[in-house]
DNA sequence: ATGAAAGCGCTAACAA
DNA sequence: TTGTTAGCGCTTTCAT
């Protein structure tokens, strides 16, 4: 292993002086400093990250944590680590690792990481974001609201979404309403779901209690669910459906479309996230984006914030998402 | 920062049995050990990892380098790093990258991890993975095959996949056939299409240079290529037309939809990968499943083989893919 | 602008 | 089974 020393003795100088080259705005003279890198190259010398960090306390190391992280996820996974690697400074890794499977918190998680950013989408992850808290490491929480000392929080305003689909379907004239919900412990299932019930009762818009059904995040689950509401007795039976996740609505729309029932002629229905595949079928889809980009982006902003200046206060910024109208809601006003 | 001295100290012990202690394996009383433990948790004591690092030279860190990682990827990347933390030991932290992004491999790459794995699909990332052989770093690619010296490479056998539904496809009575390819930098493109070619030959399969399209790996490169494979002319129309991935066939059914042609009764359409979406749409998608599970699990584990034991033989594990048999091919034997 | 020396927290060799 | 000691490669004072 070639060392700093090495560098230092053919360059004919002090090993504090190599030191300087590898540190940015330290102070060193451009010349030497060109000439240590040549010197460098040449002896194919890098720095020592772990001699490095053991003096100056830092790892360089980032670290993403999911609730989980599973195969035949949906796309957000790659969505947000591209994101949070856009606003990465070029120094830091990006370590992706899975709350779920933290098994022993001082060993996994408290000295490897100079920040974390939680993508945090259940309440079980409650335990972890506590801890977190606790131990001091600069942290950020996004995608849901929590409430911790210590710790930053950007999330999307879920129930300015469901608002804003509930709204644009009701000016096309639906005036009956079915839900389909994700997993109840999943907070953006609470909030969406509280969020329908009241847009519905402020708007006077009927939803049926049989009308809204309790899933997963997931194409089987809204494959399922539809059955239960297309098969509702015809007082019932909503002209629009609004789902809790676009994997929620394209496994209903595919249901639908075995049972020969046309979207959105007969039945309208909608999503939320706006992941790529809800332009693969047809109809496209409608939906809500979740501003991923714009949490990740926050994120990583506030969590340098947080390490560079040691704030013990917190801080919340809230994204306002946007809808996404495409060709999965039908026009029934009538003429 | 309480280190091993503070609890050496209240354990009345030496900072070497605190040490021992949190070595697995080493020799020291399970009693004391376990006393050792309590009063560290105590304390709130954890080893500190640039220290450790710094006398036994490793990281605990395993690199995944992905080609480029992208908003809006196909589902294929959370796919692989759940199967690559199943397959890692837990004291080890997965940071997940980008080759595109690496703009200096001697900062980036070179002194942060014990070992990578690189995901790579094009021959663009053959210089990265040059460096890394010159650099000594520990390295298995996966997911195409590389012509490297001291990398260990696991791939799957693309043209025997593309051969077994082609087979499939010509037992249902298709003879003749159309091909859309991925981008033509992709070493995934270039073999399926030469097996393609090679297939349709072997069997006298009809495949007309026209309805051979060259694209990119989404779904909206299937959903324009289609339309000039549909434009031909009837007597190089085929009837079935094989997707170099699961997204091309996906925009390309799509596509068939707008335009009233019916799959797989009018077309019939393959794709490959296996991704979830498949079964989301209408008919259910038929394709290859590509091994992603098998190379992440094979990939580590010859990683750390590399690792622990400091090989300088190449090593090549091939793995078999499957087809996946559902709706959008049409037995268009007759009867 | 550069250098000398101390020391970050830990493990490894050796001794007991 | 445990302790003593040296030193890993670097940055940080403090001098010069």
């Amino acid at each position: 292993m070639v060392t700093i020393i090495d560098v230092a003795k053919r360059a004919g100088v002090s090993n504090t002086t190599v030191s300087r080259a590898f540190t940015p705005n330290s102070i060193i003279k451009e010349s030497t400093r060109q000439r240590i890198f040549k010197i460098a190259a040449e002896l194919g010398y890098s720095p020592n990250l772990s001699a490095r960090g053991l003096v100056t306390n830092k790892k360089f190391v980032i670290g993403a944590f999911f609730s989980r992280i599973h195969t035949h996820m949906s796309t957000y996974l790659s969505t947000i680590i591209s994101d949070v690697h856009d606003a990465l400074p070029e120094n830091y890794i990006l370590s992706v690792e899975g709350i779920d499977r933290v098994t022993n918190f001082d060993f996994q998680v408290k000295n490897r990481f100079d920040g974390i950013l939680v993508v945090s989408q259940s309440t079980a992850d409650d335990q972890f974001i506590a801890e977190l808290s606790k131990s001091n490491v600069p942290a950020v929480v996004i995608l849901r609201p929590i409430d911790a000392t210590n710790i930053d929080n950007v999330y999307s305003d879920d129930a300015a979404g469901i608002r804003k689909i509930v709204e644009y379907a009701a000016r096309n004239g639906h005036r009956k309403f079915g839900y389909i919900n994700g997993q109840t412990n999943y907070v953006a299932s609470t909030k969406r779901a509280a969020a329908m019930i009241k847009t519905c009762s402020d708007n006077q818009l009927s939803l049926d209690k049989d009308a809204i059904i309790d899933g997963s995040f997931n194409l089987k689950s809204g494959y399922n669910a539809i059955d239960k509401i297309i098969d509702l007795p015809a007082s019932k039976r909503p002209t629009c459906v609004v789902c809790a996740s676009d994997d929620i609505a394209l496994g209903a729309i595919r249901r639908c479309q075995e049972r020969k029932i046309e979207v959105p002629k007969e039945i309208s229905i909608t999503g939320f996230d706006n992941i790529s595949y809800d332009t693969a079928i047809t109809p496209a889809l409608t939906t809500i984006n979740n501003p991923f980009e714009g949490m990740a982006k926050y994120g990583v902003q506030m969590l340098f914030e947080r390490m560079d200046n040691h704030l013990s206060h917190n801080r919340v910024k809230i994204i306002e998402p946007k809808i996404i109208i495409r060709d999965s809601v039908a026009d029934i006003n009538e003429v």
